[in-house]
DNA sequence: GTTTCAAAGTGGTCATACCAAAAGGCCAAT
DNA sequence: ATTGGCCTTTTGGTATGACCACTTTGAAAC
């Protein structure tokens, strides 16, 4: 026999079928939140045995593209959600580089401001005008600050117009706020720190409001660098990672 | 019958599988590039049949912990690519907002460029200054030019002294170039662009080795914007973008 | 119309066998 | 001692059939 030819290697049925019900997916042939046939039947449908079928399926399984429940079937996963659970897992196989990811973040969120300072609808605008009312509000329970505060920066992030951006932020902010228990010293933060952030929210707000991009980018940097040091001052109190590396830097300065 | 406790859901035997292997992973129990044991001896070992413990390597091949080659064994993927892997995958399912993803990827480009000229060693500095030489040099052939060109931008990426944000950086232009058939535009692009490019990286370069930040950043940003314009020239004469290739090769390491 | 509950359907696990490809040992040739 | 080819072993990939755990569903009973 010759096999001079032919030298890339047999595509693996499992991979085969993961790729063809993938591209179903992509190319909105299912929809999301539908039920997909079952294992036996794409079994048939695909020429394949019913081994195969699970093989791929864990795989989109893994991937948070479907989900699945014993004796309930197969779904597709919403959308947003596979982009979540994408960087979920990005971010949970890279624990140990937190404050990286952070100042990543922190970064991204900079941008954002001056993206909305310039480039915001009026109707985006309004959002934001929103949120900023209910965090300056003096009356709202302490318990819901950090979640008013994270809308608040959701809001400039979503007049950045991109929704791949906007993901990323919500994605990273949120499961950073949840390792760095954020809403801890958000509950019990000293009035004064509280002080310190509605001034910088409302700096925030008035750069954006007067499409000032260069103020929006100065007073969000100031204001991400006040929290970051609350990240790291949770981190040491936590002790729980224990490969913490000692970078005490902050965002660059403008 | 009474069931009103155990309301938790038995776990299923392949996730346990899975959590266990990704502890022992996770824990620096199995080294990153060593062979785990086979999938037989693994069955024996938990006490499972061979298709659970496949079914949980399954999991983590998808999420590109370990790497399975017929015949060859299974092995744990090094750290980096772990990284790689699951933004790979994040860009393969939203491949529809690509220009959204080259944008966040230019910011933070510029942002790199800014911490590189405030905080690079004299090492980093150096190694930006080698791969500045290198894509000024007259003679480099212009197939190679586009390598010459990612180089650099990664080089200034490491001066950047964070790991997450590096690979963030590297993956993204990685996949970007990948999709936007970015070698084309760079192997024909005209004298003039050539001259535009060499132009604004000696700008940027220069602005780093005085530690100017504001004026790494201004270059830095002027400069993608020029190359952003040619991603979307790329975009729509494209039409359709293929599938993405795997990426079978590590990332430069820090 | 509502409730009950058993059958059907679906994903999860098991056991066994066989296939395909790489690894590793072996031996002859150099 | 080294190299190259051959063959056995090991290892991952697929197929088949069966059974288990759980959910859905719809008909029967109220």
């Amino acid at each position: 026999m010759d096999r001079r030819f032919q030298e890339i290697p047999r595509e693996r049925v499992a991979d085969r079928i993961a790729s063809e019900l993938l591209r179903m997916i992509s190319s909105g042939e299912l929809a999301p939140g539908e039920r997909l046939p079952g294992e036996r039947q794409l079994a048939d449908m695909m020429g394949v045995s019913r081994v195969s079928v699970r093989a791929a399926l864990q795989q989109l399984k893994a991937q948070g593209f479907v989900t699945a429940v014993q004796g309930g079937g197969t779904r597709i996963t919403a959308a947003a959600d596979q982009l979540d659970s994408a960087l979920a897992r990005l971010v949970r196989a890279n624990r140990n580089n937190l404050h990286d990811l952070a100042e990543v973040r922190a970064n991204l969120e900079v941008w954002a401001a001056r993206r909305a300072a310039e480039r915001a609808t009026p109707e985006q605008l309004a959002g934001i005008e929103r949120c900023f009312a209910i965090i300056m509000s003096p009356d709202r329970p302490s318990r819901a600050k950090a979640e008013d505060d994270l809308n608040f920066h959701l809001a400039i992030a979503k007049a950045s117009n991109s929704a791949v951006f906007m993901h990323l932020m919500s994605v990273l902010g949120d499961i950073l706020e949840q390792m760095f228990a954020f809403h801890r010293y958000s509950l019990y933060a000293s009035p004064a720190d509280d002080r310190r952030f509605m001034e910088q929210h409302r700096a925030i707000w008035a750069a954006i409001q007067r499409g000032d991009g260069d103020g929006a980018e100065e007073a969000m940097r100031e204001h991400l660098n006040t929290v970051l040091s609350r990240y790291e001052e949770e981190e040491e109190s936590e002790a729980q990672v224990p490969t913490a590396p000692p970078r005490p830097q902050a965002v660059a300065q403008g």
